[in-house]
DNA sequence: CAGTTGTTTGACGCTAACGTAAAGCCGTGA
DNA sequence: TCACGGCTTTACGTTAGCGTCAAACAACTG
């Protein structure tokens, strides 16, 4: 159901992973000396997968959270974590990442109210001009 | 009602702050070199009032929301718009800034359901162990 | 065969956001 | 008076997250 739904690619070198996403070849490498990433080698050129891409999607969506690198590794972890380990401890983790998460979901929310209540104001006071 | 609630002190010192949000003196000194924040100064003592604390707020929150201080300086120009300016440019950077801040919230909402996939995924593991 | 395109690994550069001395001024209490 | 804590500025150091060559190899194309 997963394994084999034989539709996309699958085989993506690295410049085709950029140009999807919008990066650089660079930063991809960064990824992977940081450890985020770990594509296969056919020789020494790197063979991206469909999981290698998830990866990829989960990054970006990280770092417009504003999260480190450092911090999506840990997260990425999380993932790993299901494939069997210290399940226990996964939770806690899951748990204090959810804090954080939330308190940043408040944040966001107080930030959008404010500026809608701005955006009003600057509005009505335009409802008089052209 | 705003000018005149006579209550909190009005008058900080920068150490004061600093204790108050668990943040180091020469973050402030860092804010204000970069414009975000202007107290008044006694000589070359600077004094802090309850707008300047206020600013202190929006910073600390922003930086939680992962904006870089660039970012959280055009945010608070959002506010200082208010007291009179071009009020149409402002309407429209107000309107840029809420689809990314709306951006973000989705990508929030959907990091925080996978994880809380991930969680209970654990814990129905975990209930057939002790 | 030469040239182009895509890949690799260094290695140095750069900006942001402070940390960390260093050195001096200023007011207060013993 | 003098030591002390708190404030100031100046300036160099540091980490993160890449950008930007440089030099080299590999495959394809004309």
């Amino acid at each position: 159901m997963t394994s084999s739904d034989a539709d996309s690619p699958d085989l993506y070198s690295i410049a085709d992973l950029a140009r999807e996403f919008g990066i650089s070849t660079r930063a991809i490498r960064f990824y992977e000396s940081k450890g985020l990433i770990a594509p296969e080698r056919l020789g020494a050129t790197r063979v991206f997968r469909r999981r290698d891409r998830a990866r990829l999607i989960l990054i970006l969506r990280g770092k417009r959270l504003g999260f480190s690198l450092r911090d999506i590794s840990d997260y990425l972890a999380l993932y790993d974590a299901d494939r069997g380990q210290q399940v226990n401890l996964l939770a806690e983790k899951v748990d204090e990442r959810l804090k954080l998460l939330e308190q940043q979901l408040a944040d966001l929310q107080t930030t959008i109210a404010e500026l809608q209540e701005i955006r009003k104001l600057a509005r009505t006071r335009v409802s008089s001009a052209s």
